[in-house]
DNA sequence: CTCTCGATGCGCT
DNA sequence: GCGCATCGAGAGA
């Protein structure tokens, strides 16, 4: 399939220049782009979680700075991808300022562009369990940890653009899914009744 | 439909 | 060793 990019479209730095929840917020009805071997696949974002950078245990950098969470040290907009449970990727986006480690995982994508090519790489799955879960939409976009640190505003292969408008009525918020520490915090965010959110309304 | 559990690698105590 | 920001298969209701 072809995708014309207008490089207007790419969310810039700035956008990802806040704190996580508000960035975890605005990804919502944003479109991820991945280019595979010349084939553009992606989708419309519909469920994140922020991860913060103070007073928040689930965030990995909780416990200071370390190899793995070196990247949401970095500047903001960039990719921050680790493997999870020996066998997931997960893909982030890096928010806030330099040395202020914080970000926003994608969760789902409403698959739009390049289906056939991920359900290939989603070894033929059915089509409601292509990308509505963190692991699942690494699967469908073959995002690996080749993928950590490139700068989303500026990266020929991995870039997020905005999208239609979403009617704000519909972003719900919720604890997040799947974490011990750090369950009081409500940082996960997803469009109501969308059929490609990974799962519903958790108080 | 819900629940349980194994797979599987690595960062950290 | 232990514990994960998960997924999919299989059992039971």
């Amino acid at each position: 399939m072809k995708v014309m990019i207008d490089a207007h479209d790419i969310l810039s730095q700035d956008f990802y220049a806040r704190q996580p929840d508000t960035v975890a917020r605005a990804l919502l009805g944003m479109i991820l782009l991945r280019c595979v071997e010349g084939e553009w696949r992606g989708g419309r974002i519909v469920e994140t979680e922020a991860y913060f950078s103070e007073g928040d245990a689930a965030n990995h950098a909780a416990n200071g700075r370390t190899k793995r969470n070196a990247p949401m040290y970095g500047p903001p907009g960039h990719a921050y991808v680790y493997l999870c449970y020996g066998m997931h990727w997960m893909f982030n986006t890096v928010t806030e300022e330099e040395g202020t480690p914080s970000a926003v995982l994608i969760r789902a994508i409403e698959p739009h562009i390049g289906t056939a090519a991920m359900r290939r790489d989603r070894n033929g799955c059915v089509e409601g369990e292509l990308s509505n879960g963190p692991g699942k939409v690494c699967a469908a976009l073959r995002i690996t940890n080749e993928q950590n640190c490139v700068p989303l505003f500026d990266n020929e292969n991995l870039t997020i653009m905005r999208g239609d408008a979403l009617d704000s009525a519909l972003i719900r918020c919720t604890p997040r899914i799947g974490i011990r520490k750090g369950e009081e915090i409500r940082g996960r965010y997803y469009i109501e009744g969308n059929p490609w959110v990974s799962r519903g309304p958790v108080t």
